[in-house]
DNA sequence: ACAAGGATCCTCT
DNA sequence: GAGGATCCTTGTT
């Protein structure tokens, strides 16, 4: 297994679908906390379930900036989201990263998750950033620095299942129905398998 | 200034 | 499978 480096710019500077599929596999590191991308969902410009359908806004801002950085906001009140920004600057797109696996620093996370242990342990996003500890000022965090949180290169996946996206039936239906999401094979480390189909 | 609702999670049944 | 938690963001008045 080589060893992992983070991921430069560039790699963000693509649409948001691409990265999102590119993202399965690959690591996010806080600390001594490390964590494989299994789950995640793309938003779009021009996306009805996308944050940046209103236009810019303070909570958003960091959407709209040049892809790499984190995008994180606080969602039903107590819920810490986090994206991965995507594309160049002006246009508010983003990857949400759903599920992950832990690949280190699991009592770490295990304290900050409750004591849960098995998938029920990361599989969501609301877990994803609480087992990173995050809230909404690490927006506009660069994960291409070192330092902070980072994300890591590996072996991307070859193979994904992909479907809709979850929780967005505000959406028009042709954004609603999207096959936005991708998720990796055989990993139970997966939220909301039965709408997963292979891609 | 106000009301509505949300890219979720947990618990209980 | 259903409902409550919990509070910020957004669009509207």
């Amino acid at each position: 297994m080589g060893a992992r480096r983070r991921l430069p710019e560039s790699f963000y500077l693509r649409d948001a679908a691409t990265v999102a599929r590119d993202l399965i596999g690959r690591w996010l590191r806080r600390d001594s906390v490390i964590l494989e991308i299994t789950e995640v969902e793309a938003y779009l410009p021009d996306d009805s379930a996308c944050h940046g359908r209103f236009g810019r806004t303070a909570r958003n801002a960091a959407m709209w900036g040049p892809g790499g950085r984190a995008y994180v906001y606080l969602c039903y009140g107590l819920h810490d989201m986090l994206n991965v920004v995507t594309g160049p600057e002006g246009e508010a797109a983003a990857v949400l990263i759903r599920s992950a696996r832990p690949v280190a620093g699991l009592e770490e996370v295990q304290v900050r998750r409750g004591g849960k242990s098995g998938p029920v342990l990361l599989t969501g996003p609301g877990k994803v950033g609480a087992a990173l500890a995050l809230d909404p000022s690490w927006s506009h965090h660069a994960l291409f620095e070192r330092g902070g949180l980072e994300l890591l290169s590996g072996e991307p996946a070859e193979r994904w299942l992909h479907g809709p996206r979850v929780g967005i039936d505000y959406a028009a239906p042709v954004d609603r129905d999207a096959l936005l999401r991708f998720a990796a094979v055989d990993t139970p480390w997966v939220s909301h398998r039965k709408t997963l189909r292979s891609g």
